[in-house]
DNA sequence: ATTTGCTTGTAGCCAAGGCTACATTAACCC
DNA sequence: GGGTTAATGTAGCCTTGGCTACAAGCAAAT
């Protein structure tokens, strides 16, 4: 693969492939956005963000949160002492600040576009991380154009 | 839970957390509709869905592709026989065609909003599995108005 | 200071979606 | 027909993101 004739029908395939790829990967990042989000706003409007107050926002167990933390500072992304709530860490606090922009534009352009507000908050949750840089960038002008 | 006073603040975390279980069952559904999207693709203009071919245009392994095939098989999606590749049944020509509208309709309004076709194509493959019908038909009329 | 109750933590389970490595089977070309 | 090559299938492993059930810790009220 790589070196044969027909590049048209062999691009388009390999495309198609790594745009798999890229969904699988967001996938992947998306649990850590959505709970250093929830984290973020939990401490603005509460001083605190407790496990079990994570795990009731996000309708999860608190086990399915405390191991989502855990996983959480492994990746340097948050601190947490026992009985004491989490925080972000720098990096933490970056990537909940970039994935909290980024849900807000996809919200307003589904408002924008005329989507209901219940039906636009619910879609904006899954959409926000499937939407890269140039989409982003799309939405803003045209947000901006209207 | 239920019965509390203070019924709006309550109502919007019960509306975020119905919101994240939304995204994740999407996400459990996602994985069948691109094999049956595909696996449609692939008998429309070739004839035959063969494991390796899905598993090449995925980007995955034969062995995932293959695991794949038996779950839509399992849920009554598709039929296959050991070495003459993947049919869909009816129930499975139906989910491919409803995913093939919408990621269609999804594509569509990118481009008109000027997303870049490289960046539109690979963002639809990973935003059409969390549009909801509402938001669906906000595109078809933002595209049709336009 | 004890009890009672909420919050955390631990153990152990499950299914999904990946993978590599190895075995088998079909197909096609002499 | 026999052999080579490519497609399928099988085994076994990993990680993630869920769960329940039980254990331990802290705090607050009596």
């Amino acid at each position: 693969m790589g070196l044969e004739a027909a590049p048209g029908a062999l691009e388009a395939e390999e495309i198609q492939a790594r745009g798999f790829g890229r969904v699988r990967e967001a996938h992947a990042a998306e649990l850590l956005e959505d709970y250093a989000e929830l984290i973020d706003d939990l401490v603005r409007d509460g001083g605190q963000a407790r496990a079990t107050e994570i795990a009731r926002r996000l309708g999860v167990s608190h086990v399915t949160a405390v191991k989502a933390v855990a996983r959480l500072e492994r990746e340097g992304l948050a601190v947490s002492q026992p009985h004491r709530g989490v925080k972000l860490t720098e990096e933490g606090a970056a990537l909940a600040a970039h994935a909290r922009a980024r849900h807000r534009l996809v919200l307003d352009l589904l408002l924008a576009l005329g989507v209901p507000a219940e039906d636009a908050k619910a879609d904006a949750e899954g959409i926000e991380h499937h939407v890269s840089p140039a989409t982003l960038a799309a939405f803003a002008r045209f947000l901006k154009g209207k």
